[in-house]
DNA sequence: GCAATAAGTCAGAAAAAGATGACTACTCAA
DNA sequence: TTGAGTAGTCATCTTTTTCTGACTTATTGC
């Protein structure tokens, strides 16, 4: 019985792989508050009620890998690290608000 | 200590609304399939390697919750379902074909 | 009535994601 | 050299998601 009409495997699912970038429970919020200003790891802690570290510091990692945030250390007085938002970041922010658009109506 | 730089809770996320329409392992390649063709639960089942009638089933469930699918009763002989892309749900696609234009890049 | 097809539901097991608290590494100032 | 601030890592536990296989309901052809 090989007739065509067995599972398909679809070998990629580009909505997939664009959804995982912004998977997880914390990526949306970082986002948005990165939006606002750059972030930092202790700062964004406190911000995100409910949060933890082992999961922040996941969320930044992969969204640096992802190409959506620049992280940058940043040699003021006490030597900290900022997270801001790439270019791509921001395009892919925008066109996220327009699809919030098409959901309100 | 009520200082404002407390954690703020930022009530709510419109992008994690958004992206838990999403949100799971087979509702981006249930949409992927609905743009081509309406669909039917079992052969779903087929054409998705590796998913099950319990995710499947949830996942349909949801999108048509979500109003990007509509279910509808087709009275043929063997009588079964079909589930359609929304006109929500075709434009939504499109604006994820967009942002994975960008990602492209 | 009896079996087949279609579209599911349900309880329990397994796997993945997230949370917790202790610990590490680096810099700087006293 | 010690202590405070910043940015993490690690092992373990808990919660949430997903998978599996058996069971259910409805319609239809024989």
């Amino acid at each position: 019985m090989t007739t065509q009409n067995e599972k398909i495997n679809l070998e990629r699912c580009p909505t997939e792989e664009l959804l995982k970038l912004f998977s997880g429970k914390w990526k949306p919020w970082i986002l948005r508050l990165a939006v606002e200003s750059p972030l930092r790891f202790n700062t964004l802690l406190h911000q995100l009620h409910g949060s933890n570290k082992q999961s922040v510091a996941a969320a930044l990692k992969e969204l640096v890998e992802a190409g959506l945030l620049v992280k940058t250390v940043v040699k003021l007085k006490p030597l900290h690290i900022e997270y801001c938002l790439s270019e791509k970041g921001r395009a892919i922010i925008s066109v996220f608000k327009d699809l919030e658009g098409l959901l309100g109506e």
